[in-house]
DNA sequence: GCGAGTAAGTTACCCCGGGTAAGTTACCGA
DNA sequence: TCGGTAACTTACCCGGGGTAACTTACTCGC
């Protein structure tokens, strides 16, 4: 007797701005909880009370649709970018510049967890078990460098070692990728450069006493 | 009247491990042209001159397959590590540590530029047009850093500017994914963490005076 | 009110690619 | 030479991305 019976699910019509930002925020979490490779368009489209070729009208593809998302992110990426110039600005001091800059990067990537880890975290259309393949080789890279800092420096804490380690792993990560953009750079110059920022930082390369505007 | 008309490649039947090795080989090649989500098995099974349910017979799936290939890897790893940790220990001071294990891990990366691009390219598996977001997300961050260091350091080459870019870039992609981890971390120590390391370096943190071995 | 036009939405389908069941061929040892 | 088995094939299933063609409901001019 109860229309529910046959219809479990109130399918509101909707205009189409209205669908489309409801579509973008469903599958933005739905891809965020299961990933991009498992989800299915179906699914996403189930959610929205909606079926398939609706997504397809407004987004043409599943790519499509995963990159109307990072449309978003980076119309935020846009305002982080600008804010950040002019906290740059403001910076007395190369430090202070890097300073800011850096609050502002970590600022943004906490409030837009959700859409970065979608950017960044591989999880996403990675096989599982390769997933845990990548983690073991950083684990074993963590394995290698968090001993040494530890034993080399007693005094700093479990957590600065840790976020030490990090760096260090992002860096050789990045280095090493560059280095297959850049075929002439052998191991050794790479190792160079890193160590002269890990090593020494770059306080001593950067005349603190310019200031940031270039005159 | 010439038997290739209708024999086009000559297939060899071959044992098991033969087979297998050759297998390998192939789709590491074919995942590393294509990527892992562009290839398909049918593809590899081809180039093999063999058909697909062979591939299925051999590792399972193919994710099955990806990961007997970075299994390889991860035995070259075990030898990297082994080597490095030898290293380490012949090194005679926290620095010489790091360059050497540094060392390794670059000419590492690079003998076996195939397999690790593979893995850390993370082109594999996602769509090629949000790769392309996710490199404008890191040029950005390189627009934002680059002319910092170019115009506070004037002395360095073009060069050493692109390599502590992309440092301090993988050292803030990996320290905001470490935040996700941790979320008690805020952004202000994300980035004193950052700035310790990539400013003033681990010389004044690390005490020069011990050596490697723990007493 | 009422029909035309259009925007929102649906059903039913194609096809590719991962994965499998069942059958076929060639080699090897007794 | 014949049976057994390991290497291999054909022919298929099915889920999911993507589309064509059709239907429903709102809106606006008369």
């Amino acid at each position: 007797m109860t229309p529910n019976t046959k219809a479990p699910v109130r399918r509101k019509r909707m205009s189409r701005a209205e669908r489309e930002s409801q579509m973008l925020e469903v599958a933005e979490e739905v891809f965020a909880e299961q990933g991009y490779r498992a989800t299915s368009m179906e699914e996403i489209a189930e959610r929205c009370g909606v079926s398939k070729p609706m997504l397809y009208e407004h987004f043409g593809s599943k790519d499509g649709l995963l990159l109307a998302i990072l449309a978003i992110l980076a119309r935020a990426r846009a305002e982080l970018h600008h804010v950040t110039s002019e906290a740059m600005a403001l910076g007395r001091d190369p430090l202070d510049v890097l300073y800011r800059g850096l609050v502002a990067y970590y600022s943004f990537t906490r409030d837009h967890s959700r859409s970065f880890a979608l950017l960044m975290h591989e999880p996403m259309a990675l096989p599982d078990a390769t997933i845990e393949a990548i983690e073991d080789v950083r684990r074993q890279q963590h394995g290698l460098i968090a001993p040494v800092l530890a034993s080399q420096a007693p005094h700093l804490d479990p957590v600065q070692v840790e976020a030490y380690t990090e760096i260090i792993i992002g860096a050789c990560e990045r280095i090493s990728l560059w280095c297959t953009r850049r075929p002439e750079i052998t191991p050794e110059e790479a190792t160079r450069y890193t160590l002269d920022l890990c090593w020494s930082g770059l306080s001593g390369t950067i005349n603190p006493e310019n200031d940031i505007s270039g005159s």
